[in-house]
RNA sequence: GCGAGAGUGGCGGAAUUGGCAGACGCACGAGAUUUAGGAUCUCGCGGGCAACCAUGGGGGUUCGAAUCCCCCCUCUCGCACCA
């Protein structure tokens, strides 16, 4: 069709605006991120993806949110770090690898390459410059020495426990990995394995963790909450129960030393060492044994079901009283928490009593609720509530809560316990015994036991050269030329560690790399980290929710280690956290099983990627779930449709960029620069204060259709604000397009660097004001007044209208209220 | 059980501090234009003929409640034998 430049330009056509765009920001790096003290820095950061091989719309969703606000802020005057790079370890490639046959280093890179595409297909504003991947021994050499500097420092320590083991990932996994008792990955049940394994002592940090969880006013209460349940202070004792007829004792961990008198028998975990040790040489030994192999066996979730248990026919004593009390070995008792080890007090804990009714235990009753008296014979359940204490020696007559003090303090006293915090929040297990992660950089001498790789020696390089089996084991393991090495120390033979680390531990920190990403003598930067971050973190920070007691807690574990290793002056990582939704399609999340998955390639090459961008911003506002509609989809190409139509028709009449505004406004076009002005504030505010995006787009929507109706009548200079400022407001949104249009309407500049349109609070103000007019609570007529009009005037105009006057009937006014520029309230 | 969040038209959602419930978009209906359109434009669009009734249900506070208080119901998510 021989296109003449008018019809070219009277059809938007998103493919040729979005690739000339790309190409230029690319050529004039537009968005390079260089501290400038004549700016105030602001980091906003979106998680980096794992390279799977393909972005879903989960991923552009979560980069769109950040890119409008990179983009916002920029045009706000910040020097804006937007940084984007790759989760690049872990177990998907290394199963390719074993499926496929292609080695997980180059799954990964292709992946990446592909991946990186698509991400400049859709136009964020990343400082590609600072890309990096965890999997690049540049990078994960900083990993290898922060972990040396933790070992010296006694935070890494080696610890043969029995550990959660997942059978199809052939692997540990840590505590926070597990989810309903499987893997967090692929869901296959965790058996419980023992093995010696690296830790981080994040339990060092549980304090601070859990303290600092009130300086983060800028975290989803619902984050907060979580991190402070998975970290599970709880306050009680420690009271230790010396063993009868042998040295030693049991220690338990209670949250109730009042219900001391109350105890009857002790339960310990299977896995306790005790567990092996009380029945042997006796007759109950056998059975003991078994019983301990057969809870062994069982996973954590198969073990929830039922109270079983076994006597060691072995016993201690009460440390006050000097009772003689059984000891049983429980299904029900965690070696993880506490000591592994539980006082049993049937009378006021309800698993206690369930496994004394099973098992004929005796009930003592040591604490009398209000207005109640418990009868060991007969009651149903546990009481687990406060009471008065009795049959309690010298304690009895307390109150519940008083007592707790006064036992843990008597029982420090007799050198027997005392007060004491315990916490759910277990050591950090980093040991994978996979190949694809980063190496752990200590040797096993012969003759030095085990010994820290030099620093100088760093990185310890993860061999390319493997084979993968699939077969379990780790693969470093039979690689001879990676195993066989000299001791640091003493120069003589020695084996690497062949376990890599857990791949949170890249994801833990990668935040501040990005601050100085190339720098190859130190990880970190001073003055770009003391300028990016600061002591205070990443500004926004944008991700899914599921990594609230994953990936969040071990940043912040991270952050206060670097901190004190003298790396970082941060105590948080990250100041603002924002969760967003999940990508929903007919009422599920997408997944290739239910066959409801949008791929992004399929909708940038039929709407482009400002369309894609626009809808998943305007859908649904960005913490709730979106649900994906194809129809929705076309709603907003349409917009940009009519946005683009609609400029090219006025375009003709505006005035050169930078035409100043008549000294006073006129008044028929008053309306266009108040609306243009109103658009400005809402969209500012939901964009800088509430990062409700699908508002403001909403905003911007019917500035341009005011714009619509007025644009044969406007004043030039006043359609020009008008113009300009919608194509301002919409480009952190749909920048392409935005750009594409700045350029057509003759500006010169980049849309990117404009300053973002300021309010004039000149042209808010309105001439007359229509106000409602409720009679007994209900709105029954709208009166127009004078904007400055004070009570007296706005109430005389109410009560001469015709329909206010009807719904009063003639009765006298009882009561009336004005609020300014509302509403007025009458009752009759 | 504990913790967090949500419940508003046919649908996604809006109402920022108690002040005109339903912005904006989708879907739908009518019309215009068009050779045609799943393009574009205009109008309409919670229910009810109306008085009125409507923000999960029931109470309350208030001149006025989606919003605040009390009770209840439903759904989603997280944790869960944590001693």
């Amino acid at each position: 069709m021989g296109a003449g430049q008018a019809e070219d330009a009277a059809r938007y056509d998103p493919q040729a605006v979005e690739a000339k765009w790309q190409a230029r920001w690319e050529e004039t790096g537009a968005f390079r991120a260089r501290p400038d003290d004549s700016r105030p820095p602001y980091y906003v950061l979106e998680m980096f993806p794992y390279p799977s091989g393909r972005l879903h719309m989960g991923h552009v969703r979560n980069y769109s949110i950040g890119d409008v606000i990179a983009r916002q802020r920029r045009m706000q005057g910040h020097a804006v770090l937007h940084p984007i790079g790759w989760d690049a370890f872990g177990l998907p490639a290394e199963n390719a690898a074993i499926k496929h046959g292609v080695h997980p280093a180059r799954w990964t890179y292709d992946n990446i390459a592909h991946m990186r595409g698509q991400l400049r297909r859709l136009g964020f504003s990343y400082d590609w410059e600072r890309e990096l991947a965890t999997c690049d021994p540049r990078y994960y050499r900083w990993e290898q020495l922060f972990f040396l500097r933790m070992l010296a420092r006694d935070l890494a320590y080696k610890r043969r426990s029995s550990v959660n083991w997942c059978p199809t990932c052939a692997t540990v996994l840590a505590n926070e990995q597990v989810v309903d008792g499987g893997c967090w990955r692929c869901g296959t049940a965790v058996e419980l394995r023992e093995l010696e394994q690296w830790y981080l002592r994040i339990t060092a940090y549980a304090e601070e963790l859990l303290r600092d969880l009130d300086r983060l006013p800028g975290w989803p209460e619902r984050v907060v909450a979580m991190q402070r349940n998975w970290i599970g202070r709880s306050e009680g004792a420690e009271i230790r129960f010396p063993l009868e007829g042998r040295d030693g004792e049991v220690a338990v961990f209670t949250t109730r030393p009042d219900t001391l008198f109350g105890v009857t028998f002790m339960s310990l975990a299977p896995e306790h060492p005790l567990a092996g040790t009380l029945a042997a040489g006796t007759p109950h030994e056998a059975s003991v044994a078994a019983f301990v192999a057969r809870m062994r066996a069982r996973g954590r979730s198969e073990r929830a079901v039922g109270k079983e248990g076994i006597a060691t026919g072995a016993f201690c004593r009460h440390p006050l009283t000097g009772a003689r009390l059984p000891i049983y070995i429980a299904s029900f008792v965690l070696m993880e928490y506490g000591t592994g080890a539980v006082m049993a007090v049937p009378a006021h804990d309800q698993r206690d009593f369930e496994f004394a009714r099973a098992h004929g235990l005796p009930v003592t009753v040591v604490v009398q609720p209000e207005g109640e008296r418990l009868d060991p014979a007969t009651m149903p359940s546990a009481w687990e509530g406060p009471g008065t204490l009795v049959d309690s020696g010298e304690f009895s007559g307390l109150a519940s809560e008083v007592a707790k003090g006064r036992i843990a303090e008597t029982l420090a006293a007799h050198g027997r316990g005392g007060p004491t915090v315990s916490y759910r929040l277990r050591d950090w297990g980093i040991s994978r015994q996979r190949y694809w992660g980063a190496p752990i950089p200590v040797v096993y001498c012969e003759r030095c036991g085990m010994v820290p790789v030099p620093e100088e020696d760093l990185p310890v390089v993860l061999p390319q050269d493997v084979t993968l089996s699939g077969r379990g084991g780790s693969p470093l393991a039979t690689h001879d030329a990676f195993v066989r090495t000299q001791c640091g120390r003493c120069g003589g033979p020695a084996r690497r560690e062949t376990d890599t680390m857990d791949t949170f531990v890249e994801s833990s920190w990668y935040f501040a790399r990005y601050c100085s990403p190339a720098d190859e003598r130190e990880a970190f930067a001073p003055a770009e980290v003391a300028y990016w971050l600061g002591s205070r973190g990443v500004d926004e920070y944008i991700g899914g929710i599921e990594h609230a007691v994953l990936h969040l807690l071990y940043s912040r574990f991270f952050t206060k280690v670097l901190r004190d290793l003298g790396f970082l002056a941060l105590d948080e990582p990250f100041r603002h956290l924002f969760t967003q939704g999940m990508v929903i399609k007919d009422g599920a999340a997408m997944s290739k099983s239910r066959g409801n998955v949008v791929e992004p390639d399929d909708l940038i090459a039929r709407y482009g990627a400002d369309t894609a961008r626009l809808f998943c911003l305007f859908a649904a506002p960005p913490e709730r779930d979106l649900d994906w509609s194809d129809a929705g989809v076309e709603g907003m190409s349409r917009f940009l449709h009519r946005l683009w139509r609609l400029v090219h028709r006025v375009r003709d009449r505006l005035p050169p960029p930078g035409t100043p505004l008549p000294p006073a406004v006129a008044t028929p076009d008053r309306d266009l620069h108040r609306l243009t002005h109103v658009t400005i504030r809402r969209v500012t505010d939901d964009v800088v204060g509430r990062l409700h995006f699908n508002t403001a787009i909403s905003a911007i929507m019917e500035l341009t259709t005011g714009l619509d109706e007025a644009a044969e009548n406007a004043g030039g200079a006043v359609l020009r604000e008008a113009v300009d400022a919608a194509l301002k407001l919409l480009a952190p949104f749909v920048p392409h397009v935005a750009s594409e249009l700045w350029e057509a309407t003759g500006h010169t500049t980049s849309l990117d660097v404009e300053r973002w349109p300021a309010v004039d609070p000149a042209a808010l103000v309105q001439e007359a004001v229509e106000l409602p007019v409720q009679v007994n609570g209900k709105v029954r007529a709208h009166i127009t007044v004078a904007a400055g009009a004070d009570e007296t005037q706005v109430l005389a105009a109410a009560l001469a209208d015709a329909r206010v006057q009807a719904h009063l009937g003639g009765r006298a006014l009882r009561r009336h209220v004005v609020v300014p520029g509302r509403l007025v309230s009458l009752v009759a």
